[in-house]
DNA sequence: TTGAAAGCGCTACCAT
DNA sequence: ATGGTAGCGCTTTCAA
């Protein structure tokens, strides 16, 4: 291993010197930092981020907590996290914590006994977090106490529920999604919202997030309501599993069952039909709350820390052709 | 921030016992120890990783280079490496590559002056890790000059060429992958020999591994050889490629149009009809990497470095029932 | 403009 | 069984 001596020892300066022209601090002839550059290239010297970061108490290192990289969407946000801060030489220490608050934990522990400069989470336990000397980001699953990026669960969970009603749904079936994910309680009250204020009637049934979990609420939605003409899923591997049981069944999409699934996760395009959904943008969401963290890490001051992004209707072909 | 001093003091011992304890090396009366636990434990003590790196010139870090985590195929694969080495205590930095020789040299330069203690990689530009001090494991995208895991090729294209054929399909397309990945390349090669050795015609046409540059060779391949009756795709992806087009154009599946797929990822389940396909061991490769890399860090010695895991055949509705 | 040296928090050697 | 201390590779005063 090359070491700043040794660079030092070569050029014939002093550490001090060497250290100067690689930090850009403080003065160095024109002369002397051209020969140690040469040096450096020579040996190939790359500075030791270890020490470095031991004496300076930072490091080019981020947290990025998820709960499961397994989940479709989570690989855009991490995508989006990642492009970002490596722009900026940042690199990413990662960890999947099943919403277990225990591997939680354990994860930001490590990320601190590494000295990493922030730590982007999504997580529901951000209390976790609230004693952390370094600045901490929330991503998707967020609450006010702290900078966070997310899309407007709101206006997706309205626009949903809108565009079933305007296609000519009369019996909705709203599949909930966790109750501890608020990001799902937030959509779900804003679609209750809409269709109470409507004529339709429509019934609410408990799912988890994920296909096999959705599939036994599946069958049961077609037994127990099944006159359902529109379904208001919480996510789109949900929205799938809807899909596919109604095609097993033999309904036709969308003339007697509309579905509309939430997020835009690659499969919704690839499923048949392609599934109408509301589009967060979660690679934005990504490059965002990283954006955000190195504005905070620079001490960028009066900027938005609660960064709301829109959401959007992508129409395919689970629901109908709006009547105009 | 609390460091080992403090534990000292407060203890009213030296940091040299200490660390002892922390270490579990060397004496140390079972009192001293016993009061220096509670201590630690009072004080709420975590040694710094990155002071014990710089002396160790070692770490609890395990570098994770992949193509592109957007990709369905690698959230699995990063899961089961994670999955493992967590066990241990190590984490992961991870970095997306695209492929791109420049990013996967700089991030393997960033992992290195890390202190990583072993890189685990999926790359085709493996040359550039032969100089490496510190051990390397290759997976899915191997060659023989690493210790290696990945999937049984041969095995793969052989299966699913004599699936088609078993099942009826006399003029099947196959839609070869990206020529510089081997583990495409394998596979195709393996078919090709099925199909050679046939009645079949068949016919070959070259595609990306994604979605969108799939679409494209698609349409062609149904103008182009029109009275296809068995496709063989390269991965599921671009077998889901297929199926939507088929079904757009209104084939009817598998009776018009056998299609197979290739690696199991989650969506080849959630599409309609499912699809055939054949399944990698992704989780499993993952946590056989971690392991593998595991143990070449223990300088465990007469174990496998090429570790070769079976596929299978998992059949679902791209087919048709074998005649028995 | 440059260099000497202290020190970041820890481990490991050498004393005792 | 325990403590003192050098040193891992770097940055940053402070002096020259």
């Amino acid at each position: 291993m090359v070491t700043i001596r040794d660079v030092a020892r070569e050029a014939g300066v002093s550490v001090a010197t060497v250290s100067r022209v690689l930090n850009k601090s403080g003065y160095v002839q024109e002369d002397t930092k051209k020969l140690v550059l040469e040096v450096i290239q020579k040996l190939n010297y790359k500075p030791n981020e270890v020490a470095r970061s031991l004496y300076k108490r930072e490091s080019k290192l981020i947290g990025l907590l998820l709960p499961d990289i397994t989940n479709p969407f989570f690989p855009e946000l991490a995508r989006g996290v990642e492009d970002a801060v490596q722009n900026e030489g940042y690199r990413l220490i990662v960890g999947n914590s099943d919403e277990d608050m225990e591997k939680e934990f354990r994860y930001i522990e490590t990320f601190l006994q590494n000295h990493v400069m922030g730590i982007i989470a999504s997580t529901i336990h951000s209390d976790r977090f609230l004693n952390l000397k370094i600045p901490v980001v929330l991503l998707d699953r967020t609450t006010d106490q702290f900078p966070s990026v997310y899309s407007n669960h709101q206006q997706g969970g309205r626009l949903a529920a809108r565009t079933l009603l305007e296609r000519g749904s009369r019996e909705i079936t709203v599949l909930r999604g966790p109750q501890h994910i608020r990001p799902a309680q937030e959509r779900f009250l804003a679609a209750l919202d809409v269709l109470s204020q409507s004529s339709a009637c429509f019934y609410v049934m408990d799912t988890s997030f994920t296909f096999n979990g959705a599939k036994a609420s599946v069958k049961e939605v077609f037994q127990k309501y099944p006159k359902t003409d529109g379904i208001l899923a919480c996510n789109d591997v949900v929205a799938t599993a809807v899909l596919h049981e109604a095609l097993r069944i033999g309904k036709r999409i969308p003339e007697d069952l509309q579905i509309i699934g939430y997020d835009d996760v690659p499969i919704s395009e690839l499923v048949f039909p392609p599934l109408t959904t509301i589009h967060q943008p979660a690679y934005k969401m990504g490059e965002e709350a990283a954006k955000l963290l190195l504005a905070i890490l620079r001490k960028e001051k009066c900027m938005d820390t609660q960064i709301k992004l829109p959401v959007k209707l992508i129409e395919r072909e689970t629901t109908r052709k709006v009547e105009s």
